[in-house]
DNA sequence: TCGCGTTGTTATAGCTTCTAACTTAGCACC
DNA sequence: GGTGCTAAGTTAGAAGCTATAACAACGCGA
């Protein structure tokens, strides 16, 4: 909470959490989250097993503060691919698009880390991991609220009660520049990219012979227009 | 192979086998896949944990066939699911959607087991898999190749790779009923509603307060016309 | 009926998480 | 500058896991 420089024994702290989360976070790019082992790391940093008791309480809040980490870190990632396309419009959604699938295929366990790794209820909901959600959802919000409107974008498929949700969702969000629409289409975008990615790192798309990349960008032409 | 009547060992041997995994099933049910445990399982039985090596050799194999089991038992569902409403259209489409719902729903650790499990490749790419993973899409592609042939179903939005692509599948398919067309929305189809199950289950969406059930319905909706 | 293969056993190695009790080392304060 | 408290390391150990090896006993099939 503090802003004031952190003592000398606070700065040691952070360096070996650091040190122990990046260990930690090679192991899951390697063998998935089941392959984090403390021991392993331990051993890695020519300390005893015991001694990383002092910097995470257990296996459980090591692996939760890495999946905040790897969230923050896609959130960052579309954030830039978003800025280096300061121009709005098509153009910026598929370069945030393109950014989010690069991500996924660059460090396949860390997307499952992200979006499919089970947390107790009280850390899933950790403050950390909403926020990271929505600043990689704002980035597609941004630029899919500055296409063209689209003729049925507001109005066709949209049952009165899901109408409502957004309407909702609209009044309480802090940018009110995005319409309801918008919001529709950002969660369609959300989870129709997040299921190609998702079967398609899983191995489920080998069977069809398909190229999922075809299949991803023919998802991303259909919500631009 | 041989259909001939199992010998009393044999027949004892896959009462067994069926136990253990009826046993390691409940335990992925209650606590996922991390959950299973063979040494837990034998305490269960009330034999040894080294017993269990007789029926499996490793933790990874009885994990597999689980795997193997629960998608059959996927594909066994969306086909009764189907047979119910004998007519096609629409209706049918409707009815198997809210059966693979219904399905993820009931048994979450289990749609997790089937989806996002980490096989070694050999295992992935196991027959029993492969055709449990094309009774499951046959169902889907059924009720879809039923719906009135939509006007711009094999035009619009289709680059000449995908279309390629979907030709070849169309070729080597079993079932030359099945045009590119429906192949296609079957592919969609999946990666769409999987994305929402996928999301659901892991509480992504529990930030947005919008109900996943509109979401599948739009989808669904937006599918068949 | 007899033998052999199957199925169980116990023992053990090696890994894991995590706790407890003890030692050491350094920061901070007087 | 000395001294004491606290943080950070140590070893020991419990309880759990996968998996293998060596051995005992049961029962099926010839």
């Amino acid at each position: 909470m503090s802003e004031q420089t952190l003592s000398r024994r606070e700065l040691y702290r952070e360096q070996t959490r650091a040190e122990i989360m990046m260990i930690g976070l090679r192991q899951i790019a390697d063998g998935g989250a089941e392959a984090l082992s403390l021991n392993a790391i331990a051993k890695e940093m020519a300390v005893s097993g015991a001694a990383l008791y002092r910097y995470f309480a257990s296996r459980d809040e090591l692996l939760a503060a890495l999946v905040v980490q790897s969230y923050e870190d896609l959130a960052r990632t579309l954030e830039a691919s978003a800025a280096k396309r300061h121009k709005l419009g098509p153009a910026r959604v598929h370069a945030v698009a393109a950014a989010y699938r690069a991500w996924a295929l660059a460090e396949p366990h860390r997307y499952r880390l992200v979006f499919s790794t089970r947390l107790d209820p009280g850390r899933l909901a950790s403050d950390e991991i909403v926020l990271a959600s929505q600043r990689s959802m704002n980035v597609f919000l941004q630029a899919l609220g500055s296409l063209p409107p689209h003729s049925d974008a507001t109005g066709r498929g949209v049952s009165p009660a899901l109408a409502a949700q957004l309407e909702a969702w609209h009044q309480r969000s802090s940018e009110p520049a995005l319409s309801p629409a918008t919001l529709r289409l950002g969660v369609t975008c959300w989870t129709r990219l997040h299921g190609i990615m998702s079967l398609e790192l899983d191995g489920h798309l080998h069977a069809t012979n398909i190229d999922p990349a075809l299949l991803y960008a023919a998802e991303v032409e259909d919500l631009i227009g």
